[in-house]
DNA sequence: TACAACTACGTACGATGTACGTAGAGAGAA
DNA sequence: TTCTCTCTACGTACATCGTACGTAGTTGTA
């Protein structure tokens, strides 16, 4: 034990967010990999074989680098999970400012969520799982709530409720990626139908005589569309934000 | 290769959801553990330390059980998070039937599982990455159906749409329970002074001008109470299934 | 020039999920 | 009853994981 240099204070302590750590010290040799490059990698691996195959090995051997250098970078990591999460929110196509109808501002962010999702089949489950607060997340944060500003209903509430909203929102279009994955191909046919064989016995019991209806009742009509329903849905969502449509 | 006993048909094939798989079998000697006993071990452990301390190891010497002797109650360890995901689902205080007042019976659903997620901090998390369909999940399934059956709003939507409308609901609860696990207590205190240092010089910078008027905003006022903060957010969202409020 | 801070990375440890094989117990068929 | 087949129980073994630690090399600053 070192007997005192000085009592480690919080100040010198090592924190444990990644987004307070400087990317560059400026001391020492200049770090070979970016952040950039570091959460592209991840990416890469996560789209290619899902998200249990990114492992701090693979990821660093995909650099080009040792396993160790990497902790260099990423001290945990969870802290790769927070590249990721923001580097998937600099990908969404939107304006510096929004353009000043609530509506369309926040169908437009909502939609590049979920586009985003669609690309990344495990972005959705890690957005339930942890919140992202990298630079990329809060620009569009500030966009939610610079887009707020224009509604006279929103604007009127408090920051707190505010920001609620914003959850809210993210919240719902992580759901829906996730169901939407869940139904529509993603998992195997073999699970769906080992879903359906195993709903039908259970029902069939008639332990659950609501849910027989319900199941039986959804039979003649046509399921929507993905795409409908999450607009239907979104819409619900924004007019408990926004107050009624416009049109 | 044994040569052609029969080609296993998908009848013989072993089930990838454990509800498919009986738990007993009639054959051989009674196996000495039940599903619920180890689900309560699970649970045990996983509220104790927390969840990644349940490891298929720990468990099984928890039940006085050799490791490898789980695998045959528990083919795959995610089947453990089912068992652990439908036990706390049994856990839930409700009526065998609704009571006919669907904001009530709602209500009381909602809080149910709010409050088994107080119990269980590592449960909202899990919600919100598996789907459920344990018996036990199918009981409150059916529940929510037919307290939507009082309702001459939601009785009258489709059977697909209130099933969106039950995933939304715990959706909902699950969001709100890992928000108040983070916000309250939950974590260190360290990480709070963390994010609270990092969103300080984040907005110092000028470049969220918005997030910076919301968070200076949100000074002013008290905050809620997470009791007050989840009645509301509720009743928002009952009042998009149910229609405005009664009363 | 000397030092301090940094990068790079190999080795090693403990933990995990689980494939596989063996041994034995008990229910149904004869 | 006795046989047989299926189930339970569990030890061993392996690949893989996160990461602690130590060492060697590099570079901005004093």
């Amino acid at each position: 034990m070192p007997p005192a240099t000085e009592p480690k204070t919080d100040a010198t302590a090592v924190p444990g967010m990644i987004w307070l750590r400087p990317e560059r010290t400026g001391r020492g040799p200049e770090p070979a990999h970016s952040r950039a490059a570091i959460a592209a990698a991840a990416i890469e691996l996560a789209d290619a074989e899902g998200l249990d195959a990114v492992s701090m090995r693979k990821v660093a051997a995909a650099l080009g680098a040792g396993t160790m250098s990497l902790y260099n970078y990423v001290p945990k990591k969870e802290h790769l999970f927070d590249l990721m999460l923001d580097a998937t929110a600099g990908e969404f196509a939107l304006p510096d400012e929004p353009g000043g109808d609530p509506w369309a501002d926040l169908r437009l962010l909502a939609h590049e969520e979920l586009a985003a999702m669609r690309r990344h089949p495990w972005l959705a489950g890690l957005c339930l799982t942890r919140p992202s607060m990298g630079p990329n997340a809060l620009r569009c944060t500030d966009f939610f709530l610079a887009a707020l500003e224009s509604s006279p209903v929103a604007s009127a509430l408090p920051g707190g409720t505010r920001m609620e909203f914003f959850a809210l929102l993210n919240g719902h279009v992580c759901q829906f990626a996730e169901w939407e994955r869940n139904v529509t191909g993603g998992q195997s046919a073999r699970w769906q139908a080992e879903l359906i064989t195993y709903l039908a016995a259970q029902v069939a019991t008639g332990q659950y005589p609501h849910l027989a209806a319900t199941l039986a009742g959804g039979a003649d009509t046509a399921p929507l569309e993905p795409d409908v329903m999450f607009a239907n849905s979104l819409d619900r969502l924004l007019s408990t934000m926004l107050g009624p449509p416009p049109a």
